[in-house]
DNA sequence: CGAGACGGCCGAATCGATTCGACATCACGG
DNA sequence: CCGTGATGTCGAATCGATTCGGCCGTCTCG
């Protein structure tokens, strides 16, 4: 009934056992391979096998026995669409993919908060590990679920807690590298462009910093502030070209108070401010520096190379996937803080003299 | 042992059930809620479950049994990281977790050609179903392993032969449709930038329309030929729009042999084909008319808006799903052809006159 | 007041494979 | 000629939950 109505059901490693002669447990070994086998044996296993349109052992029920899915959940905050626009969140995703793989486990793409209820949560799924992506406190909720079902669990770019191996970034170090890097070519007036300030924010002025909830946002933000305690801070609705833009008109918006730099807290904002300031009539750098963050090669920005914080993404992910592969080995993963490296384009340049 | 080694196992069904004084079966019905079940019972299982920590169901065992995993597994052909710097791609997994989410499944992301061997592949993940997206041929083995294990399939933008569902665009009518809008605005001298001829193709001009070898690519480019059978093409390595404009320079470099209108296959690609038309000195569209395809919104192309083919890919997922669960419900699904929508922009105006 | 209906709960079989100790067989050296 | 290993195969238990037929007690209606 709930089989596939071809009208008869998959044959099963017993019925290929009894085709080929051999008890269940022999077939079983031809297919896993962790005993040796007769090369008679195995070739009559197989010939069995492919008889009976056998294609290998039901991974329910192995990954059952096993005790293993081979399945390992990545969870997001946004929507999944969402979270692919991100090119960090990308290459992340991509270093991940790389780390698990060869742990034989593939990667499930879960919602943090599922809207629609019936959908496979932290709870229902198969997993062997979950990789938590993000820092919002809504991600706490599902923590709770997945450290009770005693699932090995690492988190990125996020605070969980001290039993929970957390992948980093050296984010606020960084950003005060940037500013230093500005202050250094003589810069005093400066805006700062953040990433959202909280999960559904509206892009706008940030004009108390105890607004801000994201982690990353807030400790790039404070590193800015290291360096420039007075610098004003547009927060964006997330990091897209067009919404550096839309900070980038705002910012240059009153010729009276014109910052000679920007500092950016993505690429993509940077990317933004830059066609922002173009717009405005402004040239770059010579009459306002921008430097951005993430070191991602942004499509279509030549001929600019942006001065940024290049971020190991990639190895960002992979650390979690080597995290993970720990963790199911029964080793504790410590955390990682990655470090990330200035890297000077040609969007920044010494001050305009006064006018 | 293979346990997670915290000494003790996890509780089970059985141990909540002898805890609240039920038999497995009821308490599993209290979790299930297949069957009803007395409000004293219910909340005597329930505390027995927290009072044991018994977080719910074990999914593995749950699937086993229910011969549902609820893991739809969706088929790149390129590295994961690749295919999400794509938005049709991006907007089509979105569609596709939206239709999926009610059936209560996840998306297990999947490579056609797993390169480290051991990885999870179409063979040992606990699909219910899959979802291939591609057309290369490359997809052709991994269709054989999953019809051979009887999973159902769907296949969006490829050809998998009659009895797999697909889910597929009107490309050679939509892009001979944008073509005819060329033609009518009096051009002659046509350029076209089309997608990747082959998987592994490098960028060059496409002098053998046989050498392509990719379903899209062809279908959009017998279009475009269509009503322009003299034009040249030149195939890009990616839908990037750095590689529009590597293309775009050398469909321009040549100032005697300048077309006056550039089909590009992609947003992306005429993003970059634009820029690369401003590089040289031309104005779009006053000088070089530029059409794209798919209608996505290129992150900042503003103040352009370009003339292309609206696709309606979210759409394409969306379908994707339905048919899927349509499968899993017994019901064959139908393969669906959608259709793209012209949209005029500012990028496309009546040919130059003759110089 | 009795019979049928129905809500609730239980038993037992089942899903399909894996695993490990036991066992048979055969070769070889002392 | 027999003990000792090595090699390969088998049996049986197990993984954890689901499901369906059946049974029992109560409620309802005639």
């Amino acid at each position: 009934m709930s089989r596939q109505d071809t009208g008869i059901r998959r044959a099963t490693i017993s019925d290929v056992a009894r085709e080929a002669g051999v008890s269940p447990s022999t077939a079983s070994v031809v297919f896993s391979g962790k005993t040796p086998v007769s090369d008679a044996t195995r070739r009559r296993v197989l010939d069995a096998a492919s008889a009976l349109g056998y294609t290998g052992p039901d991974p329910r029920a192995a990954s059952l026995r096993r005790g293993r899915s081979g399945i390992v959940g990545v969870v997001f905050e946004e929507h999944l669409g969402t979270a692919f626009l991100d090119p960090v969140k990308t290459l992340m995703m991509d270093g991940l993919a790389d780390a698990v793989t060869p742990l034989g486990a593939g990667l499930l793409l879960l919602r943090d908060h599922e809207p629609t209820g019936s959908g496979p949560s932290l709870t229902t799924a198969p997993l062997d590990a979950a990789v938590l992506i993000g820092c919002s406190g809504l991600l706490r909720e599902s923590l709770e679920t997945v450290k009770a079902r005693g699932i090995p669990v690492v988190v990125i770019e996020g605070d969980a807690g001290d039993d929970v191996p957390r992948i980093g970034l050296d984010n606020r170090e960084a950003q005060r590298q940037a500013a230093s890097h500005l202050r250094a070519l003589g810069h005093r007036e400066i805006a700062i462009v953040t990433l959202p300030a909280r999960v559904d924010w509206q892009r706008g002025w940030l004009h108390d910093d105890t607004a801000v909830t994201v982690d990353v946002t807030r400790e790039r933000l404070a590193g800015a502030l290291d360096v420039f305690p007075d610098a004003t801070a547009y927060a964006a609705a997330g990091s897209f070209i067009d919404e550096g833009f839309a900070a980038g008109r705002e910012i240059f918006a009153d010729p009276d108070r014109r910052p000679t730099a920007v500092i950016a807290q993505s690429d993509l904002l940077a990317a933004g401010v830059i066609r922002a300031a173009e717009e405005a009539g402004l040239r770059v750098p010579e009459d306002v520096s921008v430097t951005g963050f993430d070191g991602i090669v942004v499509d279509g920005l030549a001929p600019y190379e942006l001065t940024t914080l290049v971020q190991p993404a990639t190895d960002k992910g992979r650390a979690a996937g080597a995290a993970v592969a720990a963790m199911l080995e029964g080793i504790p993963a410590a955390s990682i803080r990655f470090t990330c490296t200035f890297r000077e384009g040609n969007t920044t340049g010494p001050a305009p003299a006064l006018a």
